[in-house]
DNA sequence: AATGAATGAGGCTTCATTCAT
DNA sequence: TATGAATGAAGCCTCATTCAT
């Protein structure tokens, strides 16, 4: 049953967005993912090359909006470093909560056999080496204030996504160890925002 | 031709740790490790069930030596909080750099489709549930100090596990991102053991 | 290289037909089904869920056919025991004739490690019970008029399987040690519709 | 645990025995053989040339002693056809009770791939060759009497063996379709020695 | 655009058999 | 004799991908 007015090649990049980042079947098979888009096998291969390209494409795209919106708050030169640390954490957990299993994938993919990582290194390479020039300054200040451990901006960076992205990856496993529910987990996820400014920034 | 004073089970299992969880080949086949051990393929079911017994076995064994100790530790009446921490993310850094992959691989198998969790859910299950009833105490009396943040237990363990984890799931993304070779990401890493300890507690 | 004309579903059941019942190479690899029909391997798979299933589906249609017909010979009100039997034998001794390792599949199968019998039982069981109802009268009338030893209507029914199947299922050995070709087998087998039915009833 | 008397050999074949012609596992693996009897797998191949031999010398032996007597029953002068027959039927139930698979083997051998038959064909031809000449007058004088109806003396025979290896043949299904259970079973195969003399012969 | 059929590479596993000790 | 380890040939099955229509 395609849906009407939806053309056949978005429906299979929905569809595998969904089954891929929301689901988190990462090794569903064409066939499956054809299926349930309710299209025959062979489209996936008329309208992208293979297998990878699709997972490419709805990756690309998957990223694209945030990736945009992280480089404009960082190339922001109104904005304060704390605020866009502040942004920042907000818009990544929305995503997490958005595709909770887009960051897993990536790290699947990072390391996977003939992984070309070009798609990967784009919006997670270049956008961290962007925060690294942008946040530098802002940093040192926050240290010399006393507000921040003495670190480099690469441990900074790295201690903001590990908060942010590290329930992402766990969910699953947080879910039957702690026993957290869908809303309990939305709701700590929502906590966090705030908690990981605290974390983050000693006088909050 | 049998290699000569190794015990074939051992060969096996240690090639199959290496593989998986230092090089992180995680997809590796039954065909490459037996030949990567230099044995024949059907040793591998001679000694093992099948390919995901190996797995079970040396997964299992690759987390049993720093499982035991941090149940220790946490079980500990003579240790203070703060030094329980402190050597959990020790300990923890040292393992996500001795098995670079063996994080990335719970995070994969977390969310394979047979996957039946079970191996995982013991160590990385029960042992947040002892850690969660062990640190209540202390966390409370460190957040009335104002020297942590008001949190519950469980995201104050989620911090600290997402401090230490997170840069080896990253590892291959890190080194090539902001080229980051072995030494560098080595360093880092160390420095880490430190700096977690800074952003957890407000007062060091 | 598709076959032209013809279904290859069609084809690789056909293929396995005669491979399994008529020439009775009853451990015939998938391979080798594939290979004699002309047809790549993966197609087993692709129209069956895989070698049992190609199994269970042709056998089922090898027996089908009979099994229907036996079935309402002996609900019929207007035939007679004894036509009833006598249809039987000739029946089964024309199914044996066309597929002379059906039964030998049967008794193989039925001693299978993973079998799950319930193929079988259907035709075979719930037939027998029908029989057994069915003759039930008209055997006691026999008994009394002394046209046949006083049996029970299960042994009166083995005694027939038995006269029927049994030279199907030692076909080969007949072969080899009675010097019998195919022509006297053929004419042997014709002999025993009647030499049958003189062995069940005294009175013919 | 060996048997302490039993010599390694000996506790092979009996366990082989076991498993083929009373278990009627077929299909059981040196492995499992090995197991069962509680010795070396390796020991099949010193004792015997392969699995092959294996069930070539414990078939042997369990057709050895009822061949021996089949042949001086119908080589005997003293004794009457019809008399013979009887005696016949008796030892062939008897065996069929104490080996309920052998002729299961027989029938799944005769159809193997690599069958030499040669094993089988030196018990089952020779035999039947024997019989042949030896019953051929006396089944003449009763069908003269109108005893027997007129057939061939292979048809004679083939009738004999019918009823008297069909039931063993099909036990597990006759278990399973008639809810007969082991002591029905039994009993059925014990009136049947007096019934199959009544449907051979017409004035019984 | 769309479909069903077809292909072939590659993976897992079983098992009879051989070998060194 | 006896043992455990080792071997290699098959066998089954899955799946991404291609093709003809």
């Amino acid at each position: 049953m395609p849906v009407v007015d939806a053309h056949t090649e978005e429906l299979i990049k929905e569809t595998a967005m969904r089954i891929f980042f929301v689901e988190g079947r990462l090794h569903a098979t064409t066939q499956v993912i054809a299926k349930e888009a309710g299209v025959n096998r062979g489209l996936i291969y008329y309208y992208f090359k293979g297998r990878d390209e699709l997972f490419e494409v709805v990756f690309k795209e998957a990223v694209a909006v945030s990736r945009k919106r992280i480089r404009e708050l960082f190339n922001s030169k109104e904005i304060s470093f704390r605020e866009k640390i502040r942004e920042f954490v907000e818009l990544s957990i929305e995503q997490h909560l958005k595709y909770p299993y887009r960051e897993m994938f990536m790290v699947t993919e990072i390391n996977r056999d003939g992984s070309n990582m070009s798609m990967l290194t784009d919006p997670g390479g270049e956008l961290r080496n962007e925060m690294l020039h942008s946040i530098s300054e802002g940093l040192k200040e926050e240290i010399k204030n006393g507000h921040v451990p003495k670190m480099s901006a690469e441990q900074f960076i790295i201690n903001t996504l590990s908060l942010c992205a590290y329930p992402a990856l766990y969910k699953p496993m947080l879910q039957q160890t702690i026993k957290m529910d869908e809303l309990a987990y939305l709701k700590m996820m929502q906590e966090r925002k705030q908690l990981i400014m605290k974390v983050l920034f000693k006088d909050i």
